[in-house]
DNA sequence: AATTATTTGTGCGTATGTATC
DNA sequence: AGATACATACGCACAAATAAT
């Protein structure tokens, strides 16, 4: 039954082991090949074909005339870090990114980017393709997590071979994973509470239907009304995905978006990306921001500080994700079974895009 | 006096040979062990030698039982692109990922990114750390372009192993290389013209210092000033460098600001975040933009469309640069002896924020 | 389903070459 | 110059995996 291991695989290990022990110190000289011959009792082919296979995995060099010696970065060697972001485009982005890089480059790892676009087909190539490149570990934004995934196969693939995964922003909810998110249910509680605290009675919102993120902040917003008892008027919602959101905005819907805000004297809208979509439309729809419509957005990003009217808008960690994501996933890295699940409690910034109405 | 090559080596390069010719077709079966042994008169041992060699290369594959494969991959195998940036809070950074990304990762190529924050040291540790990742080419932008670099010597290591090198929005005037720019002389001359179109005289500027991007500006601005028959007064043109630009709108450097501004009716600005900058001090500075103070800049980002007033800016290509980039690193890894050194044409943008003295 | 031939993998012994200290 | 250590090379035997019969 037992599977018969090879001896200089055996042998091999032995001296792995030993090198990582720290009994062989690094930067030293191995043992010799015919110490080795004599010590296993073995043949000196056997004890060169056991010295290559630690020579392949980069662990000693042999320098013909001298010895072999052990590798100086043993232990401290260089990690190929996948980094999968779902939109370039996406103000998230270079926060995330300056986040993990920093965590990675202050410890010599390095960072495969790669992008989805937030298309599962995409983001299957990708993944493909970071495992073929070897990566030690992967920072990842889920794509449409709100949808089922075709690809939670290859998250179970680097699972199975221990390959640690973080899902940065959002998650699958499906897989049992470790995730570093927003606090979404919480942050759109926060906004939908400071709207109605300015004695909103009426309010719409917009949200994207295929993000986990859409469907937790629809969450938080449902939840707060009613915990007001206000009364949700689903005329009022409106869903998009990345698809749909121009056309949520474009001529042909216009009396569905016309429709669903004219009823309301606010909005919660689930980006700045979208609170801005609106802005820019509301002269077409005969609307005044804030005047005649308030407005409260996600991201408090660049866009909510410039915009005019400046947005009301809850605030996103911003690099301190990426760095905490990266800073998890060398634990995990060294330690297998370290885990991480993670929310950050958002604030609102507060704008020039909400009108007190009490 | 002829070094001897070990047999298993010619007989390495002979099998190498063969596949490069493609005498031996991909996927099928290299010659056996055993038949290599007689075809040369050589041991077994020589030859097993021999095909390992071809083995560590990933040129062929050995299957027990079955035979050795060639790998179907040969020459269309996946690179590694180094992509060294210098600044992710740069409006061009998402730009230049998603450009360049979109090219290599439909080759099936991969990025291993890196951020040199626009410090010499931190792109000289990126850079060894980009070698030691074994990259097939670098995509980078220049780090303190305009002023001398102590590491050249790092950009000649990689033209001297033969890994193409090209740059992107900067370049090293005194290095022989491969670059993709915005023509920044042509750019400043369009925005210079457009001010003294518009009846300006008084047009002061503040620049970048330590980019050559700031310097070619500056030139153009120049230029156009003494090919309209206008001076150029020296106390209108203030210099900053990254380090120094939030000290320039400081309360300390007001009086300087204050002072060089006072004289103008336009400025031209290096970039968009400086011309946000200004517009966001001028109250401070009892100026109204555009009434008592035209502004221009470069960049043509999504700040220049926020800001208010919005702001005429020159274009920037945008992701098509790293596009291109990219497009011609890959064909500079088949052909070594292609170059590129190209300079886009921008245009201008016009908004709100240079008033009509004319 | 079992056998057989083929092919690569593991292992031993020996000898000589070559680089380094 | 000599000792030492790794590199190359030959020959043999058997194990393990695979494909074809």
């Amino acid at each position: 039954m037992t599977k018969t291991v090879p001896k200089y695989i055996e042998i091999a290990d032995w001296l792995r082991q030993n090198i990582q022990d720290g009994t062989f110190k690094t930067g030293e000289r191995l043992i010799t090949e015919h110490s080795l011959c004599e010590k296993f009792n073995i043949s000196r082919h056997t004890a060169r074909s056991a010295i290559a296979v630690l020579e392949k995995e980069d662990l000693v060099v042999r320098r013909q005339g001298d010895g072999t010696y052990i590798n100086l970065d043993v232990g401290a060697k260089q990690k190929n870090i996948g980094l999968l972001l779902t939109d370039s485009s996406c103000y998230t982005f270079p926060n995330t990114i300056s986040g993990v890089e920093e965590v990675l480059s202050a410890k010599g790892h390095r960072i495969t980017l790669a992008l989805s676009q937030n298309k599962v087909e995409i983001e299957r190539n990708q993944l493909l393709s970071l495992q073929a490149a070897n990566i030690d570990g992967l920072i990842v934004e889920a794509v449409k997590s709100a949808l089922a995934s075709p690809n939670l196969d290859i998250y179970k693939d680097f699972a199975a071979q221990n390959i640690p995964v973080v899902f940065v922003n959002t998650y699958y909810p499906r897989l049992d994973c470790n995730y570093i998110i927003n606090d979404d249910v919480e942050a759109s509680r926060i906004a939908t509470g400071h709207l109605i605290n300015q004695g909103h009675q009426k309010i719409g919102g917009i949200f994207k239907l295929d993000s986990i993120q859409g469907a937790l902040r629809y969450e938080g917003f449902v939840n707060k009304l009613y915990g007001q008892n206000l009364k949700l008027d689903e005329h009022r919602v409106l869903w998009y995905s990345d698809e749909t959101l121009d056309y949520l905005f474009s001529n042909e819907q216009f009396p569905l978006l016309s429709e669903a805000l004219s009823d309301c004297t606010a909005v919660l809208c689930y980006s700045d990306r979208v609170a801005l979509k609106l802005i820019e439309a509301s002269p077409k729809l005969g609307l005044r921001i804030p005047h005649d419509l308030s407005i409260a957005s996600f991201d408090d990003s660049i866009l909510s500080r410039l915009a005019t009217p400046s947005i009301t808008s809850v605030t996103h960690p911003g690099p301190e994700m990426g760095n905490l994501a990266a800073t998890s996933l060398l634990k995990m890295i060294e330690i297998p079974s370290h885990k991480m699940q993670h929310a950050y409690t958002p604030t609102l910034t507060i704008r020039d895009s909400v009108r007190d109405l009490s």
